[in-house]
DNA sequence: TCAGTATATTAGTAATTGCTAATATACTAA
DNA sequence: TTAGTATATTAGCAATTACTAATATACTGA
């Protein structure tokens, strides 16, 4: 229980931030470059970006392919899917208000 | 939806601390004093567990009553037992290891 | 090769976190 | 009142986070 409790927070450490959890809203709808989840992304940086999909990669939550010069991001781990799904039923109004 | 997202992520950083998950699964099987908490978190301090009560309490999460010379506190947003469930179910392989 | 584009990495910094130690408050029993 | 118990609060510190700016790497087309 205390081993799981740790991995469980760690696992929410990464979801707690609100860029990342954007990043994630639009690659649940599907795989999307890093300049296309920029462009979705309200003042992010580049750099900014490129930290928070490297940080979400090496907790196996997202995986990559390259193809020519850009790189397409995608959900690895479908558990987080499941984890913001429950979080948008709970904690927002509307959940089909995410267009965008 | 950027509203909503900030929303989830503070609520997400409430959440991700070890000993705040360990505190809400223990209040989820049913309200307990600050000292019964204090006995079945391991090598928390009271200070500690007291500061970590107060900030649930303030975002709403933890509610409390005062009897006698001690406090007991039980879930308030019951929203959050659905998430805690939800990551039980995903991250932790057997959900009934939890006796303690 | 070169210039241009896409992405990653690094270094540095301000803000935030989680803790301990100390102290304060509130209640109880004698 | 006094001593003891339960809980809360405060100050201060080390560790972590999230960012920006700068630079590096990798690929493409001319």
């Amino acid at each position: 229980m205390k081993r799981q409790t740790k991995e469980i927070a760690g696992l929410l450490k990464v979801l707690a931030n609100e860029n990342r959890l954007l990043i994630l809203c639009k690659l649940i709808k599907g795989p999307k470059t890093v300049s296309g989840l920029g462009e979705k992304i309200p003042n992010i940086t580049q750099s900014a970006l490129s930290q928070h999909l490297a940080l979400l990669k090496a907790h196996g939550i997202l995986d990559f392919s390259k193809a020519g010069q850009s790189v397409t991001y995608s959900i690895a781990d479908h558990r987080v899917e499941q984890v913001i799904s429950v979080l948008k039923k709970y904690y927002c109004d509307n959940e089909e208000d995410d267009q965008g």
